[in-house]
DNA sequence: GCTATGACAAGGA
DNA sequence: CTCCTTGCCATAG
């Protein structure tokens, strides 16, 4: 099952222009809940042949957190900035101003289980 | 199969 | 708000 880096690259180029998403939202928009940590991992090794917006993801405290990358903290911060994506110094930003909010037929296209849709449901569409 | 490793998350101090 | 701890999970070896 080595779908999951596939998926993952998947979700992430559905992230719009100006919007961000957190790594946690996008493991479970993957499928696996839980599995956020792995989806850093995903994005860390990813060949740069691969054209995926990596930047729009942040962790769900609102903080740029990017570690063990040939880019830094700073070049995801110049790429959110020219989206309009206001980043403080701190690489601090107001996640749940610009988060990512699919609307229903994007998440049923996904063709998740009814658990994960349950989830996503209650976790950002209030 | 088992262990170690992390661009994480949530809760407690 | 800032650490620290514990839980989680797909990979690599």
């Amino acid at each position: 099952m080595a779908k999951f880096k596939e998926k993952v690259v998947e979700i992430v180029r559905l992230i719009p222009y100006g919007k961000v998403a957190s790594y946690g939202q996008v493991a479970l928009f993957v499928g696996t809940p839980r599995a956020a940590i792995q989806v850093g991992s995903v994005l860390n090794k990813l060949e740069d042949s691969v054209q995926i917006p990596w930047w729009r993801v942040i962790n769900n405290s609102g903080r740029i957190s990017i570690k063990g990358s040939s880019y830094t903290p700073w070049d995801q911060k110049e790429r959110l900035e020219s989206e309009g994506i206001k980043v403080k110094e701190n690489l601090d930003l107001d996640i749940e101003k610009y988060r990512w909010r699919p609307n229903g037929k994007v998440i049923l296209s996904l063709k998740l289980s009814d658990g994960v849709i349950e989830k996503i449901l209650g976790k950002y569409l209030t």
